[in-house]
DNA sequence: ACGTTCCATAGTAGCAGGCG
DNA sequence: CGCCTGCTACTATGGAACGT
């Protein structure tokens, strides 16, 4: 049955996570951290504006030692091209210090920045350069990188003021900057859910799903570039279930109710928590129903399994096919 | 009816590009 | 360089949708 492989996955991670807790005050100091620097990102990221196609993101890292400089990527297809660093006074610095091999193979782009004004002529000149550079990497060297382009485009998307293809459903993002969410374990090999403390993988699409209040549910997305024989949505999902399992003991750990507020939440944590997890495919043959309004437990709280099948153009999803109720 | 969170729309401000 | 104009990221406000 295929509800207790879910469940192996949710009792072997929290067992990891019991026999490692080395993550509880390393998170809880994460969201002390954040927290306290939280005004000063979001000062800073409100500073200057975002040019389209560049993006903007901000990592665990440098979200723990924006104290008085704070570093965002920049990003282009999902893929890092430049970092940002903002200060306090508002003079902003870009340089692509260490990125420029990579740009150089996979864009064309031979502009070297080494801490120039971001208002300044030649930092101009690079956004100049993506703004109308057409199309993601190119070709020849494309692979590994379509699952940030399409986890890019899906932020995008999620992001969106309106008309978005997902409504009631939100990216979390820490000070208004689009924030990967880490965690200690380690599932994309679905067979094996493993502890890998600070090396562990990071949440695709971490989102706020629904309409307000107690109605509104914390979604945990792995998305897939395919969706094949060989890598069917269940896999994904049990992936999602690992993360989901993590963010449920975080969120009930010692520095749960901060990070409940960092993941946009003004209230309590609710006595029990519904957490969304779901699998984000390209729609084919192999999508899956199966497991449609499939609830798991985790001791009081419970973990309710979602799928979105999509189909996308030219970056931009325009079909969708999902069990989330707001579609 | 209230509280919470997201959505739609209109208005604002800052950038880019064109032109002299 | 400075001015104008169009574009777009961002803000503000009011409303919708839900459970309690």
């Amino acid at each position: 049955m295929i509800q207790r492989e879910f469940n192996d996955v949710i009792n072997k991670t929290r067992s990891l996570l019991n026999q490692n807790d080395e993550w509880r005050n390393r998170y809880e100091g994460y969201a002390l951290k954040i927290t306290k620097n939280l005004d000063f990102i979001k000062s800073v990221r409100e500073s200057f504006r975002q040019w389209h196609p560049l993006t903007v993101y901000l990592n665990t890292t440098s979200a723990q030692n924006a104290k008085k400089t704070v570093v965002f990527d920049l990003r282009y297809y999902g893929q890092t091209v430049a970092r940002l660093t903002g200060h306090e006074s508002g003079k902003h610095k870009l340089s692509t210090k260490g990125l420029e091999k990579n740009n150089l193979r996979d864009f064309d782009c031979d502009i070297q920045l080494n801490g120039v004004d971001w208002v300044g002529s030649e930092a101009a000149e690079f956004r100049k350069y993506f703004k109308h550079r057409k199309g993601p990497r190119k070709a020849e060297n494309n692979s590994g990188n379509e699952e940030h382009r399409l986890e890019s485009m899906w932020l995008t998307e999620l992001l969106k003021k309106g008309g978005k293809a997902l409504p009631h459903t939100k990216a979390v993002e820490i000070g208004k900057v689009r924030f990967p969410m880490p965690t200690p374990v380690s599932a994309s090999n679905h067979k094996s859910v493993k502890y890998s403390g600070v090396h562990g993988g990071g949440i695709d699409i971490f989102a706020r799903t629904g309409t307000g209040g107690v109605n509104t549910y914390l979604c945990i997305m792995e998305l897939k570039d395919e969706n094949v024989k060989s890598e069917p949505p269940k896999d994904a999902l049990k992936q999602s279930i690992a993360y989901a399992t993590f963010i449920r003991e975080l969120l009930r750990s010692e520095g749960g109710r901060q990070w409940w507020t960092l993941f946009g939440f003004n209230g309590e944590i609710p006595k029990q928590l519904i957490l969304y997890a779901a699998c984000v495919m390209p729609s084919s043959s192999c999508n899956d129903y199966s497991f449609k309004e499939m609830t798991l437990d985790i001791d009081e709280d419970v973990i309710k399994l979602h799928y979105i099948y999509f189909v996308e153009k030219d970056n931009m999803i325009t079909e969708i096919d999902t069990s989330l109720k707001w579609a």
